[in-house]
RNA sequence: GGGCGGUUAGCUCAGUUGGUAGAGCGUCACAUUGACGUUGUGAAUGUCAGAGGUUCGAAUCCUCUACCGCCCACCA
C-alpha cells in the first residue's frame, strides 16, 4: 500500500467497478421492504455546484446505509429540462451570439435547446460519478422522455376531464422579458423606492375624491373608485359616480372590504386589469376590465391617445397632463414591494390573458390531510407549519407558458376557428374549439376536415415535476418498478423548494396514485460560504465541488458537508474543512496499512482469548455500534459522521492501535491483539463506507476479498 | 399585516427522550528516523443573548425582552 491515499489514481476505477458489477440496481424481492429515494433530477442547463453535493452526500450515505442492511434499494437519477430557466439560459448563450429564439424559429430553437441539454446532461452524470452517488442508472430519466411526457399529457387531460384544470382569462403574472406569464410563485418581491401620486376624480355632480397611486398610467383603466364600507368621510359619495380624467369616462364609486381606510386618502382606485386585488374586486363587483397595457408593455388602443406610447411614456405624459388640469394634488415618496421574475430579474406586469390553470383547492385538502395525519413526515417537523401555512392559503396554479421550452400543452384546436394571431410573436392562440388529448388527434371532430393545430404553450416545469416521484416508476402503465417502489420512502430535497416542488408532488401524487408520494420528506438547507454568506457568482464566493474533489477527493467533500451539519440548517462550507477530511481519509488509509503490515490472518475475536481490557473495548464499540445505527435511522448524519469520525481517530488510531504496538511484537498477546483490531478496523470501515465510500473501499481491496459496498452493516 | 428560524470557544457550526459543554479551522508548549507530519502528547479560551419560571438538576421545557435572518401577503 503506498504511504497516502492516493484518491486521485484510486476514486474513478473504484466507482466504475461498483457500477459494473450491478450493486446499483436493487433486484425486487418480494416479502421484503424496499427503501426508494427518487433523485431530486438537477436542471440539465449548468453543472452541479455545492448545494447539489450535499443532496448528492446526503442521499448517498442514506442510499448506502440501507442496502448494506438488506435491503431492495434504489435511488434512481435523473434530469429536468427545467423550463424557463433553461429556455432563459440559452437565450443567454444565443444572445452571445447576437441571436434571439426569434431569430432560429421553435422548431430549431427546441432542437438546439435539446443538443444543450444533452452535453449538460452527460456532464452532470459524471459529476454525479465523482461523488460517488450509488444511483442505479439503469433507471436513469428525463423529463422529456417519451414516457415521462405521455404521463404528463395524461394527467393533464385526466385532469381537465375531471374539471380540475381549467382555461380563463385572468389576471396573471406577465414578465415582458421572457414573454411568459409566471406562477405566483415564480414572482420575487422586492422592496422599491417609488412614488404615490395623489390624483383628484372629479365627482360627477360637483366635488372630488383622491386616489393615491404609484402607477399613475394604469388610470386610464379605472373602472371603479372603491372605498371600505365603514368609511363615514366617504358614506355621501357611494353610488355616485365619477368622471374619469383624461378618458372623460363615468365609472362608480363602490365599497369593498379589502380597502384600507389608512392608507393614502382611503379611495382607492380600481383597474382590474393591471391589479390582482383591483381584478378581484373587479370580479366582486362585476366591473368590466379595460386592459390598458399589452404583452409588450406598450399602451393598448384602450389607452386612447396615448395608444402605443411605452408604459414609462405613458406614465409622464399621464401626469403631465393631469397637472396641466390642475388634477394632481401631491406626490409623496414612497417604500413599497414590486414583483420582478425569479429567473431574469425583470419588473412584472400584471395582465390579462387568456391562460390555463389548475383548479386546487381540492387537491391541497388531501395534501394537508395527510401531513395531518403523520403518513408524510418532515425533518425537522418544523417546516410542516410552513407547509400548512401555505396550503391552507394555495390560490389556482397557473400552468400555462408562453415558452418554447417544454412540455407543449396537449390541446388541439380546430383551424377554421383559430382566431388568428396579431402581430406579436409570442402570443398564445387558438379559439375556443378545442379537444384536450393525450396525442396529437386524427382528423378534426369541430369541423372534420382540418390538421388541428396544438395550443402553443407550454406547461410550468413544476407540473411534471410534481409527478416525478412516480413518472419515474413506469406510471400510469402498472408496471413493476411502480407496484414495487412505489410509494417511496424519502423526498431529500431543499427548503427553498417546499412550495415549488414538494407540496405539488404530494397534492399530484395523491391525486394521481391515490397515495402519498413518499413517508419522509428530508430537507437539507444551504450551503454557504465560511463567514456564513450565501454563495453565487456574483459574490465570487462559488465553492466549485468538482474542484474540490479534485483537490483534495471525493471522501473529503463529502464528510465536509455533512459533519456539523444538521436537516433544514444552512451550512458552513470552507476549503479547510475539506482539507481536515482529507486528513481524515489518510488517516483511514494508514491505520489499515499498519494493520495490513502488522496482522496477518487474523483470528475472530470470538477465538482468542481477551484480556479484560479488550473486553471493555470490544463492549465500547458495540455501544459505538448501537449509537451511531439509532442516529442513522434518525436522520442525524451529521452526528453519526461525527461519532465515526471521533471513535475511529481518536479511539480507535489513538488508543488501540498504540496499545496494541507492544503486544503485536509479544507472541503471547499477538493473536489476541490482532483479532481486536481486525474486528474494529473492519466493522469501523464498514459503518464509515455511506460517509466515505471510496477510501473504505480502497482499503478493504487491500485487506479482504469481497467488496465493501455490499457488506452487512454490525449490529 | 401574518408566520418561521437563529443568538453556544477567536471564526463557522453540532449538541432530538433535561444529568459534569463538543467538532473543524485558528492559538500556545512539547515530541520527531517507528501506519500516517495529511502525525502524536498536552494546554488555553465559553456566566450556552438577557430576565423570570418548572425541576433534585435546564444550552435543552415554559413565559417575556433584545438583537439578527428568512418566508408568506391583495403596502393602492
Amino acid at each position: 500500500m503506498d504511504k497516502t491515499f492516493d484518491f486521485k489514481k484510486l476514486e474513478s476505477g473504484l466507482y466504475d467497478s461498483w457500477e459494473k458489477s450491478g450493486v446499483f440496481t436493487p433486484k425486487i424481492e418480494t416479502g421484503k421492504q424496499p427503501y426508494t429515494i427518487i433523485m431530486p433530477p438537477p436542471n440539465a442547463n449548468a453543472s452541479l455546484h455545492i448545494g447539489h453535493a450535499l443532496f448528492v452526500t446526503v442521499e448517498d450515505i442514506m442510499v448506502r446505509y440501507h442496502r448494506m442492511k438488506g435491503e431492495p434499494t434504489l435511488w434512481l437519477p435523473g434530469a429536468d429540462h427545467a423550463g424557463i430557466a433553461t429556455q432563459v439560459s440559452f437565450e443567454k448563450e444565443l444572445a452571445k451570439q447576437d441571436k434571439t429564439r426569434f431569430d432560429l424559429g421553435r422548431d430549431e430553437f427546441v432542437k438546439q435547446t435539446f443538443d444543450f441539454t444533452v452535453k449538460n446532461r452527460i456532464t452532470m452524470e459524471n459529476q454525479l460519478r465523482a461523488l460517488g452517488a450509488s444511483c442505479d442508472w439503469t433507471r436513469k430519466k428525463f423529463t422529456l422522455d417519451s414516457d415521462v411526457s405521455e404521463a404528463v399529457f395524461t394527467t393533464f387531460k385526466k385532469m381537465y376531464d375531471e374539471g380540475l384544470i381549467y382555461r380563463g382569462e385572468r389576471i396573471v403574472n406577465w414578465c415582458p422579458r421572457c414573454a411568459t406569464s409566471l406562477s405566483d410563485l415564480e414572482v420575487e418581491h422586492k422592496e422599491t423606492e417609488g412614488v404615490l401620486t395623489y390624483i383628484k376624480y372629479p365627482v360627477v355632480g360637483g366635488g372630488e375624491i383622491v386616489v393615491a397611486t404609484t402607477r399613475p398610467e394604469t388610470m386610464l383603466g379605472d373602472t371603479a373608485v372603491a372605498v371600505n364600507p365603514n368609511d363615514k368621510r366617504y358614506v355621501k359619495l357611494v353610488g355616485q359616480k365619477v368622471l374619469l380624467p383624461l378618458m372623460e369616462r363615468e365609472i362608480p364609486i363602490i365599497t369593498d372590504i379589502v380597502v384600507d381606510m389608512e392608507f393614502g386618502t382611503g379611495a382607492v382606485k380600481v383597474t382590474p386589469a393591471h391589479d390582482s386585488t383591483d381584478f378581484e374586486i373587479g370580479q366582486r363587483h362585476g366591473l368590466p376590465t379595460i386592459s390598458v397595457i399589452g404583452q409588450d408593455l406598450k399602451m393598448t388602443e384602450s389607452a386612447g391617445r396615448y395608444a402605443g406610447m411605452k408604459t414609462k411614456e405613458a406614465r409622464e405624459k399621464v401626469i403631465a397632463d393631469l397637472q396641466t388640469v390642475g388634477l394632481i394634488e401631491k406626490t409623496q415618496p414612497h417604500l413599497h414591494s414590486v414583483g420582478r421574475c425569479q429567473r431574469c430579474d425583470s419588473v412584472v406586469e400584471p395582465i390579462i390573458s387568456k391562460q390555463w390553470f389548475v383548479k386546487i383547492a381540492s387537491l391541497a385538502k388531501p395534501a394537508i390531510e395527510a401531513v395531518k395525519r403523520g403518513a408524510i413526515k418532515f425533518i425537522p417537523q418544523h417546516f410542516e407549519k410552513l407547509y400548512f401555512n401555505w396550503m391552507e392559503n394555495i390560490r389556482d396554479w397557473n400552468i400555462s407558458r408562453q415558452l418554447w421550452w417544454g412540455h407543449q400543452i396537449p390541446v388541439w384546436y380546430c383551424q377554421a376557428q383559430q382566431v388568428k394571431s396579431d402581430k406579436l410573436k409570442v402570443i398564445s392562440e387558438g379559439g375556443d374549439n378545442f379537444i384536450v388529448s393525450a396525442e396529437r388527434p386524427g382528423k378534426c371532430p369541430v369541423c372534420g376536415k382540418c390538421e388541428m393545430c396544438q395550443d402553443t404553450d407550454t406547461l410550468d416545469t413544476w407540473f411534471s415535476s410534481g409527478l416525478w416521484p412516480f413518472t419515474t416508476l413506469g406510471w400510469p402503465k402498472s408496471t413493476e418498478d411502480f407496484k414495487y417502489f412505489y410509494p417511496t420512502t424519502m423526498m431529500e430535497t431543499g427548503w427553498d423548494i417546499i412550495f415549488f416542488w414538494v407540496a405539488r408532488m404530494i397534492m399530484l401524487g395523491i391525486y394521481c396514485t391515490g397515495k402519498p408520494p413518499f413517508e419522509l420528506v428530508y430537507l437539507n438547507g444551504l450551503v454557504r460560504d465560511q463567514e456564513g454568506n450565501k454563495i453565487s457568482k456574483s459574490k465570487g464566493n462559488v465553492i466549485d465541488p468538482m474542484m474540490m474533489v479534485e483537490k483534495y477527493g471525493a471522501d473529503a467533500l463529502r464528510m465536509g458537508l455533512v459533519v456539523g451539519t444538521a436537516a433544514g440548517n444552512d451550512t458552513a462550507m470552507s476549503e479547510d474543512k475539506v482539507r481536515a477530511y482529507r486528513n481524515f481519509a489518510n488517516k483511514i488509509w494508514n491505520a489499515a496499512r499498519f494493520i495490513n503490515l502488522e496482522v496477518s490472518t487474523p483470528k475472530a475475536v470470538k477465538e482468542v482469548e481477551l484480556t479484560a481490557e479488550d473486553t471493555a473495548w470490544l463492549k465500547e464499540f458495540d455501544e459505538m455500534i448501537r449509537e451511531t445505527t439509532k442516529m442513522m435511522e434518525q436522520y442525524q448524519l451529521g452526528q453519526a459522521a461525527e461519532k465515526l469520525y471521533g471513535y475511529f481517530w481518536h479511539t480507535f488510531c489513538d488508543k488501540h492501535i498504540e496499545a496494541a504496538k507492544p503486544r503485536l511484537k509479544d507472541e503471547q498477546q499477538k493473536e489476541t491483539a490482532a483479532a481486536v483490531l481486525d474486528h474494529i478496523l473492519k466493522n469501523s470501515l464498514i459503518m464509515l463506507h455511506p460517509f466515505v465510500p471510496f477510501v473504505t473501499e480502497a482499503v478493504w481491496g487491500e485487506l479482504y476479498d469481497d467488496q465493501l459496498i455490499t457488506a452487512a452493516w454490525p449490529k
